[in-house]
DNA sequence: TGAAAACTGTACCATTCAGTACAATTTTGT
DNA sequence: ACAAAATTGTACTGAATGGTACAGTTTTCA
């Protein structure tokens, strides 16, 4: 028996940075090939199941990384604003002051055969839900907080096409810290 | 000679809903083809650059459109708020309330040989221009009225991805109705 | 009306596509 | 060391890709 502990899970990065940068159409099987160093041979033994296989894995490894490092510690009980600034920390980092395209929100604009609707949804949700419960948990009335969680994830996806049309990091940064001022100030 | 009023403008507008629904890698000339109606001789026959080309136009026809309906009337002098109001009604009614894509944005997210982002960056920046000069001439300070501005398209850009992705385009408008009151009321 | 130009459908081309087959190699547990 | 399993490169397939060629039709204008 070979081993269990297959590469698998180390391509998954390389993977994802290549959908993100060339749209699930746009990454071809050469495209991947490249950009991950296997050739085709490897590629299939990981993921039989083609390019379908490998985005399902690339889409269920964000779902897990944004659960654990930016949902959950968002969703627990406690009074302080204090995880809502990690949460903007957190993006900016991973979106890379929005250089990064944001693979769901991609899928968002175009998934014609809507193969992803179920995954981008639960995904967007989910970020919404927590900003909510966090700023209730904070004090503002239900409305108040479902308005400005959606307002705030909202940017932060508007802030990455913007920063990518722009080439301005420093346009995505000002967004997230206009964010973090408003929390504050209307929370204070 | 023949009649030189092509039909070539007529098909821009299918030409461009092909590519906000699939994107450029996505929009095949098979597909092209059948969302058109027009088989390939025709295609060509107006485009004889081919995928390269249609997109050009549309493109082209796209900042036209936004240039006179949306931008130009932002531009002009004058201390009222109504034409930002106008605004951000043309875009609700342009975007289907977040239902259809905006190219721009779409391309400023996936464009792995930068082809288009010339177009793209100056539509945005033309954007942003337009809305900060119209909150300077309102009394804004520089620095506010472009940030501002920044957080206005963003979150319009924002509010795509989220009623694309959520399906609920209660979610723009709620988005776009925030945009309009912190306006009036900060400059109030 | 008639010739020139514009238009269009069809057949075709070379290339690239995702995916398969499989032999050869490497790794693994014993 | 050795056999089984995992891994990998290469060659291949049929289908789809963007694009070309061109004959036939329609439109235009003088």
């Amino acid at each position: 028996m070979a081993r269990l502990v297959t590469e698998r899970a180390d391509t998954l990065p390389k993977l994802a940075e290549v959908f993100r940068e060339h749209g699930y159409d746009g990454a071809s099987l050469a495209v991947i090939s490249a950009a991950t160093g296997l050739g085709k041979g490897s590629l299939y033994n990981f993921f039989p199941g083609g390019k379908a296989e490998m985005i399902d894995a690339v889409l269920a490894e964000i779902r897990k990384v944004f659960d654990e490092t930016i949902f959950d510690p968002l969703a627990g009980e406690g009074g302080s604003e204090e995880p809502l600034g990690a949460m903007f920390s957190k993006v900016g980092r991973y979106f890379l002051d929005g250089d990064r395209v944001c693979l769901m929100g991609a899928l968002a604009l175009h998934d014609p055969h809507k193969t992803f609707a179920g995954v981008v949804r639960d995904y967007f949700h989910r970020w919404i839900e927590v900003v909510a419960t966090r700023l209730r948990e904070l004090g503002w009335s239900p409305d108040k907080a479902q308005a400005e969680a959606e307002e705030i994830v909202a940017n932060i996806q508007g802030a990455i096409v913007l920063t990518r049309a722009t080439g301005d990091r420093g346009l995505f940064q000002r967004l997230v810290e206009r964010q973090r001022e408003r929390i504050g100030i209307v929370a204070a």
